[in-house]
DNA sequence: CTTAACCGATTGCATTTTGCAACTGGTTGC
DNA sequence: GCAACCAGTTGCAAAATGCAATCGGTTAAG
């Protein structure tokens, strides 16, 4: 993650960003995941990050003001870590990924339903999705809650198909 | 770029394809550059890859299905990559991390002008790029042309700013 | 017909990044 | 007071990357 830049290019200078292995599957997992703790992000993710990558991600994200960082009041070696606005809105290149992913290469069942509900809600819902992290990790109110929120209901999409597995 | 599966998530699943430092660049050169041939990959890039990585990248593009290599019927060495349907379908992706990155990073005045363009155009736009790419990689036939492309149109606009800045 | 420039790669090697496992210094709950 | 938990750090091996030189063949100019 030197800090050498390559050139100009949006797309280049955002793969330099959060173009490696893992950046990514970190926000994934604090956007759909909900994981807010280091504890949480390395032992519930799916995919098994080292300690070291994840603490070396989660610095670099803070520097590049993708992520903050503020202390759990209720435990004094707990940091709490929350999404800023230019985290938030990597959203639609994790949607898009996402889609893609699910169209074209072998994803699981369980794992996938997310991604198709996504896809086929399309940028309406995910600003949607956006306005509702913006809650929990930015604070700002938001207007109404008719019905579920979108994260519930990935989330209960998710359970349903795990659920029916099994 | 081994090919031992960390989760059966879209998102790693595309990470694992294409989620490192070279691959979209290769990607977004093939679509935006228009390069066909090794050494224009090579040598008309931004940001100078060196041979084995690129040699490398198109390989493991060719191996997943998002470019194809056929012989330069012109030119006894030389082949022709092409963007497969799924390849092109990588653009919403790379115009998400555009967007992103125009925003968000220090991006330069002649390489932002496309993402700018891209940006407002929205998926409608993206769409028409992605039927014209379809035509010149697929050789998939159009139905109209009313006005100039939008390859024609993002590089007219980048000649413009590289014109004007002198 | 010679020859210099060009072609898509490959090779060897140094540097950097990643991955794993063990461990640190500290906190919390029982 | 002690076991479980916490956010990271350390040491080291393995893999990926980056660079420069090179290879065997093709093409175009003279």
């Amino acid at each position: 993650m030197g800090d050498d830049m390559r050139s100009g290019c949006p797309i280049n200078l955002s793969l330099e960003v959060v173009g490696d292995r893992w950046s990514l599957l970190v926000i994934r997992d604090m956007m759909f995941g909900n994981r807010r703790h280091f504890r949480e992000l390395l032992t519930k993710s799916e995919e098994g990050i080292s300690s070291n990558i994840l603490a070396d991600r989660l610095k670099t994200l803070l520097a590049q003001g993708i992520i903050t960082r503020e202390d759990d009041p209720a435990h004094k070696q707990k940091g709490i870590y929350s999404l800023t606005e230019q985290g938030i809105e990597l959203l639609p290149i994790l949607a898009q990924m996402a889609a893609w992913g699910y169209k074209y290469l072998p994803v699981s069942e369980e794992l996938g339903i997310r991604a198709r509900l996504l896809s086929e809600g399309g940028p309406k819902m995910w600003a949607e999705f956006m306005d509702e992290l913006r809650e929990t990790h930015l604070g700002v109110k938001r207007r109404k809650k008719t019905g579920p929120s979108v994260g519930e209901r990935l989330q209960a999409a998710y359970e349903k198909v795990v659920a029916k597995k099994r």
